[in-house]
DNA sequence: TTGAAAGCGCTAACAA
DNA sequence: TTGTTAGCGCTTTCAA
C-alpha cells in the first residue's frame, strides 16, 4: 500500500479509501491509484486490515462437519459456501470424525484465526467448554444436533417426527413386526429417530415387544450382519427402519442376500444418490441438508450483524419420499 | 498478550516466547506465563503474528474445487485437510461450478487473505493470469486437470490411460460396435478420456466407423438422451463407455427404460457409491481422489518448504474395477 | 479532499 | 534468561 501511494504520489490514507471504496475522493485521484495499483498487481491484505478495524472482522467462519468427504456434509458445506460468500466471508472447513479430542483442537485453531464466526455439529458431550468464546461475543450456530451446556442457536431435522413418520407409513401397509436399526446411542440425532419410531408404533397400539431395536450400528458392515441375524431368526420382522445412511445399505446387502429385497419392507432415514435405481427403489425420510445450511447461514449472519435475541432452535422438517422398498406388503 | 504479560509479572517477549515454544525460558516463568494465559483465555492472534514473522505465514491453504458437494471433490477435500491440517494449515475450500470468472474472483479472495499456497482444478481456458502471483513465489499446485499458460505442479490421473483400459476390457469381451458417451469438450479431462478410449480401438483395428461418439453431456438427462438415442438408432452399440459419473448414472438410466442392462456392457469413468448393488454391477474406471489430493498436499508443502525444482506433472494411475456391466459380452 | 500519526497484536533484532 | 524497541500493512482519528 505504501509502494502504491508512493507510485501514485498520493499518502496512503487516500490509497487506503479507494481500495475500500469509501468516498470523498477526487475521481482524478481515483484514477491515479488505480492505475498505480494496478502496475503494482496490489492485493489488498485483509489481515492487516482486520487487525486495526473496528469490530475486527476477518471475513472468514469456521465450519466443523462430520467429515467434508461425506455426501450430507458436502452438501451444507456448498450452502454456507454460498450463503457467506455472498457476503465476502471464506469458510474454513474441517472434519471431526466423531472426535470430540479434535473438537476441541479445531475450535481452537479457528479460534486462532478469529473467524468472525462458528458452525458446529457438536461431537463431545457438551459444548460448555466454549462458553467463554461465546459469551465474549463469538457467534455461534449448532447444525444437526443441539448443542449441550451451552445455550446458542440451532437448526437441526425434525428427526422424531422422521421417525414417526416412518413408523406410521409401515403400519399403514399392514405391517405388525417392525425392527429399528439405529446408529450409536450417544448420538442424538439417532436416538430421536428411534423415539419418534416407537412411540408412534406405541400410539398406535403396537406392542413393544414386536418391535426388535438393534443399536450402536455404525457402519455398512455392521448393520449387515445385524440384519442378516435379525432375518434368519424365529419370527422375523416384515419391515425396518434404519435411522442412518451407512445402515440402510448394510441392510440393503443383507436384503439382497437373503433374496429379500422384495419381500421386507426398508425405509431408511437419508436419502442418497441412485435410491431410485435400486430394485425396489429405496424408499427414504429425506433430510435437507442445503435448507440446514442455508438457513444456518443466516441466523450466523444475522447474529454477525448484531442480533441478540434469545438463542433459538430453527426445525427443518424431512420428508417421506416413497420408492417401492417402504410400500412392500408384509406376506399374507 | 499485553494483558498476559502484565498479569504475568513478565515482559511480552517472554510470553510470546512460552505461547510458541521457544527455547530459553526458564521452567518457572513459563509456568507463571502458562497460568495467567489460561487464566485470561488467552488465544494467540495467528493473523497478527504472521504479519511480522518471517516468510509471513498464514497457516492456511486455499482450495479450488468444482463443487465442495461433489463426491470426488469432497474426497480431495479431505485428504487435503488431513495432510495440510498434520501441518497446522487450515483450508479454505470453495467451489468453482464451471466458471472461469468465480475462479478469478475466488483466487483474488484468497490471496487477499494471503493463503500460503493455492491447489486448484483449473476451469479457465488458460491460467496465465496467475503468472505474476506464482512467480511471486506463491506455491501453486493443479489437480486433476493441467495447468495451461503457466508451469506449476500437477497431479493428474491417468485419463487417456483410463480410456484406453476400457477400450482394451470392452475388445476383449468381443465388442466391435461401441459407443463413447463424453462431457464437455471444452473439458481437458474429457478430451483425454476420449482420445485414450477411441485410439486403443484405432490400434486394435476398430474402424472409427463403427464407434459413436456423443459429446457434450454435462448432466444425467443429457447423457440418457443421447443414450436413448443411440440404442433405438438402427445398428446400436453392444458397449458403451461413459467419460464421467453424471454421465453414467443416464446411460444406466436409459439402459434399464429399454430393459437393456443385462444386454449391453458399460464401463462408466469414475468409481461411485453402490455401483456394486446395481443389477448388474456397474465396471469402472476408478479414479482415487484421496491419493490425487494427498500427493497434491505433499507437493504444495514441498513447495512451502522452499522446494525450487522444476514444476512436474504427477500421474496418478486409474484403476479397472470389474463389476459386472463391463463383462457383458454382445449377443450372438 | 487529503494526509500525518498512532496503534491493532504480534515477532525480529538486539540489548541487558 | 529476559526485556525493549521497532515495525509488519493496515484503519482510525484528527488535523490541515
Amino acid at each position: 500500500m505504501r509502494h502504491v501511494a508512493a507510485l501514485a504520489g498520493v499518502g496512503i490514507k487516500t490509497v487506503s479509501r479507494v481500495i475500500n471504496d469509501e468516498s470523498g475522493v477526487s475521481e482524478a485521484t481515483r484514477q491515479k491509484v488505480l492505475n498505480a495499483s494496478q502496475q503494482l498487481n496490489y492485493q489488498l491484505d485483509m489481515a492487516a486490515g482486520s487487525l486495526r478495524r473496528a469490530g475486527r472482522r476477518t471475513l472468514s467462519a469456521g465450519l466443523l462437519l462430520p467429515s467434508v468427504s461425506n455426501p450430507f456434509s458436502g452438501e451444507i458445506n456448498r450452502a454456507m459456501e454460498d450463503a457467506l460468500g455472498a457476503r465476502g466471508i471464506a469458510v474454513f472447513a474441517a472434519s471431526l470424525d466423531d472426535d470430540p479430542q479434535r473438537e476441541q483442537t479445531i475450535i481452537a485453531a479457528f479460534l486462532g484465526r478469529r473467524v468472525d464466526g462458528l458452525i458446529l455439529t457438536p461431537i463431545a458431550k457438551s459444548q460448555a467448554y466454549a462458553i467463554p468464546e461465546h459469551s465474549r461475543d463469538l457467534p455461534m450456530v449448532f447444525i444437526d444436533r443441539e448443542p449441550v451446556g451451552i445455550e446458542a442457536d440451532a437448526v437441526v431435522t425434525n428427526n422424531s417426527a422422521g421417525g414417526a413418520t416412518a413408523a406410521a407409513h409401515l403400519l399403514s401397509h399392514g405391517h405388525v413386526r417392525l425392527a429399528y436399526l439405529g446408529d450409536r446411542t450417544e448420538i442424538q440425532t439417532a436416538r430421536l429417530r428411534r423415539q419418534g419410531f416407537i412411540e408412534e408404533l406405541g400410539r398406535q397400539g403396537i406392542p413393544t415387544s414386536t418391535v426388535s431395536v438393534r443399536e450402536d450400528l455404525h457402519d455398512e458392515e455392521s448393520a449387515r450382519l445385524a440384519t442378516l441375524e435379525l432375518l434368519t431368526a424365529a419370527d422375523p420382522p416384515t419391515a425396518i427402519f434404519s435411522s442412518q445412511n451407512l445402515v440402510t445399505f448394510g441392510a440393503m446387502r443383507a436384503l439382497r442376500e437373503l433374496g429379500l429385497s422384495k419381500q421386507v419392507a426398508l425405509i431408511g432415514f437419508d436419502d442418497f444418490t441412485l435410491a431410485d435405481m435400486m430394485d425396489p427403489g429405496v424408499t427414504v425420510i429425506a433430510q435437507h441438508p442445503e435448507r440446514i445450511g442455508k438457513l444456518a447461514a443466516e441466523r450466523l449472519l444475522a447474529r454477525i450483524d448484531g442480533d441478540t435475541s434469545a438463542p433459538h432452535t430453527y426445525v427443518v422438517p424431512s420428508e417421506l419420499i416413497q420408492r417401492g422398498s417402504g410400500e412392500i406388503r408384509p406376506r399374507a
